[in-house]
RNA sequence: CGGGGCGUAGCUCAGCUUGGUAGAGCGCUCGGUUUGGGGCCGAGAGGUCGCAGGUUCGAAUCCUGUCGCCCCGACCA
């Protein structure tokens, strides 16, 4: 395996804002506080080359305009070079996040991308994060990490530094590049091994405190989307495995999204694993009939099953049976992380199949997969397609069942439903099962697949589910940090008090490639202009010399007027081209300075809706200003 | 880790089935021409065909191994 070398963290961690500027101007002391732009940069010279053609290795639209228009390069997989143009965008993106954060009160600090192993041994994360970190090793062989998040040092720098409550709350964060040795990278920037990453981080004493914090990073993040024009939805995650008590995913609706998630037209949204059933009233089954076994031959499936139901049993009220009247009974394996494995049932109901992510997640941190034949042999009571709590001779599952497995149900298993499940012996089952009086429950658990049409949790009505790109992150981690790294202040009566903190993300590089995803068409990119590189393209097109002459006019009056703008002054390349490489760079403003030079006319062309209306250069700063 | 595809010039690819001195387009250099949609003419530079072994008189081509990349899935605080 190669690691990327510590130099290629520090090199790629800051946008470098002043580099773009021509050599004959860097040492002009009107451009030496130069920030971005407001300089006009040449084409002639400017460290820009665009592809003719798609690059073979890029497929998602994103990736594959990025770097045609010559705004990344591919270093190794997941792992991308950024070129000017390029880096302007990310400092656009960077520079609305600062904004917004500092509205926030956070304040911005920088830490190494290189971390010792420390912090993380303490927190129990350099073995919990597995392969996905970055390890190596130093010359005297102290082990060391690219850092995949920083919680571990943002808490002991404040610990260093702070031991007062009068000192919180506390918000600070810092842009920086993350590492994570993905399984499979994909989709370019969309998910690197190296990737940009806004990460905030808040320190109070109090819940409350905690809360504010949160709050004020969300509405920040709220701003932020906005001005990026990214539409979002703020969905609930599932914060069980960190510890925390509240967790909230910002997802970019599209297909390209990675996150399945859930929304109702009445407001409500989650993360498929965070998703809670809606729990139906409990039954009163005085009066039901008593369960009744009866052969099934032949019904080793769910629908096998139904089918004989219909056709041997049907029921006296005259529906039919339908998949949802049968529990089915999951045998899975979890692997605890000390690496002793147990059985788990999962009874559902015989029309949904396990989630194994929502599993996962109910029972993290083990690990799930599906029982193997040395498992059923340890059970011979088990019978593979006719498994269910009841048996004649008494309940086979459950932790107080001969067996001793444990027995969890979906939560629409409430007391009193009435069932069809496995008699424990081939070919037959059990009819009228009733939850609570013939069989029970070690508990319950969220591993049934959502799908679209359930209810929402809070009675907004039906969901349906979307894919989503996870574009921030929310969270608050409780005291799990600060109580594993010791991170306590003195309180208001002189008593030692753990902190509780928050931790917010932002990716932004990931969110450069979705805002491109967002904006393109047939031709190339379209910048919204929050973000693009320049403001404004200017094209010369002509050998008259007219032409570069009433283009020079132009440019200096965009400059007059602060505006950025990236000048095509190349002489002996044709309009096409000039054209071509306008529509894939994708600067949302285009002024062309071509055959209507001599008469002082102009065109603007708005490159999002291709309309080319002709401005006399002396109205066009009017249509800047 | 499972499934699929691909490694030939800077880029995008052909050639491989059927072994015989390395190809095209674009890009690049030089000269000329052209200037509102990736133009044209001429002359050039540029490749140990991913790597290693094997078969053969002879391997980009056939065989074996190996490395790498892309896509789908698993995985992803």
């Amino acid at each position: 395996m190669i690691l990327p070398t510590p130099s290629v963290c520090s090199e790629m961690s800051w946008a470098r804002l002043v580099d773009q500027q021509p050599s004959t101007l860097r040492s002009n002391p009107k451009y030496a506080v130069a920030k971005i732009g407001h300089v006009p940069i040449r084409m002639s010279n400017y460290f820009l080359r665009t592809l003719r053609e798609d690059p073979s290795d890029a497929e998602v639209t994103s990736h594959r305009l990025l770097v045609r228009a010559g705004y990344i390069r591919r270093q190794a997989p997941g792992i991308f070079a950024w070129l000017p143009i390029g880096l302007r965008v990310k400092a656009k993106i960077e520079t609305i996040v600062r904004e917004e954060m500092a509205a926030a009160g956070a304040f911005e600090v920088h830490f190494p991308a290189l971390l010792p192993r420390e912090p993380y041994e303490i927190t129990g994360r350099w073995d919990e994060y597995g392969d996905g970190l970055f390890r190596l090793k130093d010359r005297k062989g102290s082990d060391m990490l690219l850092a995949p998040t920083h919680e571990e040092v943002f808490t002991l720098l404040v610990k260093d530094l702070y031991s007062s409550y009068k000192d919180l709350p506390l918000s600070i964060f810092q842009i920086q590049d993350k590492y994570r040795d993905e399984a499979r990278s994909r989709g370019g920037l969309l998910r690197g091994r190296e990737f940009t990453m806004k990460d905030a981080y808040s320190f109070d004493y109090t819940d409350a405190g905690l809360d504010q914090s949160y709050q004020a990073q969300r509405d920040a993040y709220e701003r932020i989307f906005a001005r990026l024009g990214l539409e979002y939805v703020i969905v609930q995650a599932d914060a069980g495995a960190m510890g925390g008590s509240r967790s909230e995913e910002f997802l970019h609706p599209t297909p390209v999204g990675e996150d399945t998630f859930v929304r109702s037209a009445g407001g409500y949204a989650a993360n498929i694993e965070a998703f809670r059933t809606v729990v139906p009233p409990s039954i009163d089954w005085a009066g039901f009939p008593a369960a009744e076994v009866f052969d099934t031959p032949d019904t080793p499936t769910i629908q096998t099953l139904v089918d004989r139901a219909n056709s041997d049993h049907p029921r006296p009220d005259g529906r039919a049976w339908t998949g949802a009247d049968t529990l089915k009974n999951v045998v899975l394996a979890l692997i605890q992380p000390d690496g002793t494995r147990e059985l788990l049932v999962i009874g559902l109901p015989g029309d949904r199949e396990v989630d194994l992510k929502r599993v996962e997640v109910a029972v993290a941190p083990a690990e799930v997969e599906a029982a193997n034949e040395t498992d059923f042999a340890r059970f011979p009571g088990l019978v593979k397609g006719y498994i269910g709590p009841w048996s004649a001779n008494g309940a086979v599952l459950g932790e107080k069942s001969a067996t001793g497995i444990r027995f969890l149900g979906d939560p629409r298993v409430v007391p009193g439903t009435e069932w069809i499940t496995g008699a424990n012996e081939p070919g037959r089952h059990v009819f009228g099962l009733v939850a609570d009086r013939d069989f029970a429950l070690d508990g319950t658990i969220e591993a049934a697949e959502v799908r679209a049409g359930d209810p929402a949790p809070d009675g907004s009505g039906p969901v349906e589910l979307a894919r989503g790109m996870e574009i921030g992150h929310v969270f608050q981690l409780g005291r799990k940090y600060a109580e594993a790294l010791g991170l306590k202040v003195l309180d208001e009566n002189g008593k030692l008090v753990t902190v509780t903190m928050g931790s917010y993300g932002i990716g932004v590089t990931r969110i450069l490639a979705t805002i491109a995803e967002l904006n393109n068409d047939a031709k190339g990119l379209i910048w919204p202009e929050t973000v693009a590189p320049f403001d404004v393209h200017v094209i010369a097109t002509g050998r008259d010399e007219v032409v570069f002459e009433t283009a020079g006019t132009v440019v200096a009056m965009l400059e007059g007027v602060q505006r950025d703008v990236l000048y095509d002054d190349r002489r002996k390349v044709s309009p096409g081209v000039k054209f071509g490489d306008a529509e894939l760079i994708g600067i949302p403003v285009i002024v062309i300075v071509g055959r209507g030079a001599a008469d002082g006319i102009v065109e603007l062309w708005d490159r999002r809706s291709g309309e080319r209306t002709q401005v006399a250069v002396a109205e066009l700063a009017a249509s800047f200003a």
